[in-house]
DNA sequence: GCTGAGTGTTTAACCGTTTACAGGAATGGG
DNA sequence: CCCATTCCTGTAAACGGTTAAACACTCAGC
C-alpha cells in the first residue's frame, strides 16, 4: 500500500473532496459538480457542501483534475531572459491576460542556449499547459524552423498549442499560432522621418543578418532609402552581436575613432544600441541631437530617460493577444497568424540636417 | 464511460507509459522503474525501454506523476509585476537556480492588489508547488502578517513552504522561510558616504511609513546622522507614494518651487526616484554633482546610465537564495531566515561639499 | 394506481503514474 | 539435486479528482 502518510503520523493532510463530502453529508459527485457549477443543484445541497468547503479550507489537487481529463488552467511563455525589458513587457502582458482569464502562468528562461529551450519545452510538454508562448528571437534557419514544427507537433499531440511571438510563421501545416508586430514597417517610417529631417547619410547601428527581428528592421531600412531615392551605401551598416547597451557604445566608438564622421543621424536597431551610442557620442565631444540625430526602436525605459525618438512596439498587448488567441477555442487545430501595428515616437533626439542642405 | 477520444475519431493521443511497456514488451511497473532509474535493470531490458522512449516520444505525464506521490518538480514566485526591475531581478535568480535544479518556475503578479494574491496563492496551493515565493513590499501591519502566517500554515499543509523575500520575518511558530536584505546598513553606509563628504543636510526624497523597505532605509539614515552627530530635520524627509520615477520627478520638483534651497546633497529611496530627482534637478538649471550630490538605492539599470552612487543590492542571490533554501531538505519543516549583505557602489554622483565647509 | 417526466444524487469507471508485495529465473552452496 | 539467496520483473492498489449512466424521489396527468 503505497500510502505516504501512515495513520500514526500526525503530518496533517490537505483536504479532499471526499474529507468534503462526508462533512456536508453527500457524494464526491456531488461535491465536484456544485463546485464546477456545470450541473443544477438543491439550494439546500449547495450551502451545505459551501460551508464544508470554507470549514475545511478545501482546495482542489490540480494533478487530480489534470488527471481526470480537466484542461489545467495555465499558460506557459519561455524567453531568453526576464531581466531583459522587452521580455518582461511581453511576460506582463502574458501575466495580465493569464490571470484575467484565470490562468496560472509558467515562465521559463533559456538564455539563449537552444539546449534549455529544448529542455523547457520538454518539461511543459509534461505539464500539458494550455498554451506554450515562445517569445525571442532565433536564428530563422531550416533547423530552427524544423525544430519549431517539432515542438508545434509535439505540444499538440499533449493538448497544447504553440503561440510564437514575434517570429516569423512556419506555414500553414505547422498546428501553431503566430503573433507579430511590424517591425518593418516601423523601421521605414522611422527612416523617413530622418529622411524627411533631411539626413541622408543614416548610420545603422545593430545589423544581424539570419536573425528575423534585426534583418525586418534592416529591410524597412532599406526600403526607406529607397523609396526616398537616397543612395544605399552598405558601409554605413554596422554588425551587432548582442545589442545590447554595451555593444552600442563599442560601435560607435570604433566608428568614431575609425576616421571622420560620415554620417548625421544614426539609426539604433533598438533603444539600448541607442543609449549606448549616446554615450559614446557624448563622451566624444558630440550632442544629441544637436551634432548628430539619433533613433532606435522598440519605446522601453531608456528610451523615455534619455529623449529618444523611437518605434513603439506593443509588447505587452503581443503577450495579451498571445494567451487571447491561444484560449480562444473557437478555432481548435486553425495555425492563426496576426501582425500587430508599430509606431513612432517623436521626443527629442532628432533636428533637421544642417551639415548639408539638400540640393534643389 | 468518460473516454474523452473515442476510437473512431483519429485525434491523436499521447503516448503514455503503457503504450511504451506494450511496445517494449514489458510492464509500465518496469518502464517506471527503469525511467526514475532507482532500481536495478537488466541492460537488456533497459535498452529495449529507451528505444520505445525515443521511439514513441514519450514524455512523463507530470498530473499522473504528482497525483501518484511525486514531488512536481516546480518552485512558484509571486511578485507585484515582472516589470519592475527589482522584483525582474530577483525572479531571474529564481529562475536560474530553478532551471539548475531542473524546476519549473510558476510566476504569478498580483499588481499589489492582496485580492490577487490571495487568489494566486490560492491557485497554487491547488498546484502543490514545492516552493512558493512572495517577494514584494506589503504594509507591515497585523493584519498582513496574519495573512503571511495562513498563507504558510495551508501552504505547509499542501506540502508547500512558503519563502519571504524581502520582508520581515514573522516568528519561529510559522513555518516560513525569510530571506532579507540589509536595507538598513546599506542607507547607513551611503548616508555615512555623504556625511564623509561633508553634507550636512541631507534630503531623503522617499519615505513611506509602514512599508518595511522604505522604514529601514530611513531608520539606516537616521542611524548615521545619529552616529555623526549631525542634527536630524524632520523637514528633510519627503514622503513619497509610489515610489517611481515620475514621484522623484514631481518630489524634487515641488521641493525646489517651495522655496530657497536648503540641502546640498540628495538621498533617493531608490534609483528610480533618484532618476527622476536628477532630471527635475536639471531643468531648474542643477547640476549633478556640480550642484547637488545625488545617491540612489538599489543599484538597477537606470543607476549605471546616469553614473549615480548608490547600494548595490544582491537581486539575483536574493532568488537564488530562496529557491536554494526551499529545495534544502535537510531542515524540513524549520523556518529559517537569511539576512543578505548591501554595499555601495561609488560612481559619480557625489562632491564634497563646498557651500558651507565643516567649521572646526 | 400507474405511468412519465423531471429533479437531484449516487455509483462506479477512468485518467497515467508510482510502488509495496509477490513471483519466477538464475546462481551458488551444501 | 535441492534449497537459499539474489536479482529482476509483474500484479495490483493507491493517488484525488470528473462524469456518464443508473437510480431514487416527487409530482402531474389520466
Amino acid at each position: 500500500m503505497p500510502r505516504r502518510a501512515t495513520p500514526e503520523e500526525g503530518r496533517p493532510r490537505p483536504s479532499t473532496i471526499r474529507d468534503v463530502a462526508r462533512h456536508a453529508g453527500v457524494s464526491v459527485a456531488t461535491v465536484s459538480r456544485i463546485l464546477s457549477g456545470s450541473y443544477p443543484s438543491a439550494p439546500a445541497t449547495r450551502g451545505k457542501v459551501m460551508r464544508a468547503v470554507r470549514e475545511l479550507d478545501y482546495v482542489a489537487n490540480a494533478h487530480a483534475r489534470g488527471l481526470a481529463g480537466v484542461r489545467p488552467k495555465s499558460v506557459a511563455i519561455v524567453v531568453t531572459s526576464v531581466v531583459s525589458p522587452h521580455y518582461a513587457h511581453v511576460a506582463q502582458g502574458v501575466q495580465d491576460q493569464a490571470a484575467r482569464e484565470g490562468r496560472l502562468c509558467i515562465v521559463g528562461t533559456t538564455g539563449g542556449d537552444p539546449e534549455r529551450e529544448l529542455a523547457t519545452v520538454r518539461l511543459l510538454r509534461e505539464e500539458h499547459a494550455e498554451a506554450v508562448i515562445l517569445v525571442g528571437n532565433m536564428p530563422a534557419d531550416d533547423a530552427y524552423r524544423e525544430r519549431m514544427a517539432d515542438y508545434a507537433r509535439a505540444l499538440a499531440v499533449a493538448g497544447s498549442r504553440l503561440v510564437l511571438c514575434g517570429r516569423p510563421p512556419l506555414g500553414d501545416d505547422v498546428p501553431a499560432i503566430v503573433v507579430e508586430y511590424d517591425n518593418t514597417g516601423g523601421a521605414h517610417a522611422i527612416t523617413s522621418h530622418l529622411l524627411s529631417a533631411g539626413h541622408k547619410r543614416i548610420l545603422f547601428l545593430g545589423r544581424r543578418t539570419g536573425y528575423t527581428t534585426p534583418d525586418s528592421r534592416i529591410a524597412g531600412y532599406r526600403a526607406a532609402l529607397a523609396a526616398h531615392r537616397v543612395p544605399h551605401d552598405p558601409a554605413l551598416e554596422v554588425d551587432s552581436v548582442v545589442m545590447d547597451r554595451r555593444d552600442g557604445h563599442r560601435m560607435m566608438r570604433e566608428r568614431l575613432d575609425a576616421g571622420p564622421r560620415d554620417f548625421t543621424a544614426v539609426f539604433a536597431g533598438n533603444d539600448l544600441i541607442a543609449a549606448g551610442a549616446r554615450a559614446a557620442l557624448r563622451e566624444r565631444g558630440l550632442s544629441v541631437p544637436g551634432d548628430v540625430s539619433l533613433v532606435g526602436f522598440d519605446d522601453l525605459p531608456p528610451a523615455d530617460d534619455i529623449d529618444l525618438t523611437t518605434v513603439h512596439v506593443p509588447h505587452e498587448e503581443l503577450g495579451r493577444t498571445a494567451v487571447r488567441l491561444a484560449l480562444d477555442t473557437d478555432t481548435p487545430g486553425a495555425s492563426r497568424h496576426v501582425m500587430l501595428g508599430t509606431h513612432i515616437v517623436v521626443r527629442d533626439s532628432v533636428r533637421p540636417n544642417l551639415e548639408e542642405p539638400p540640393s534643389p
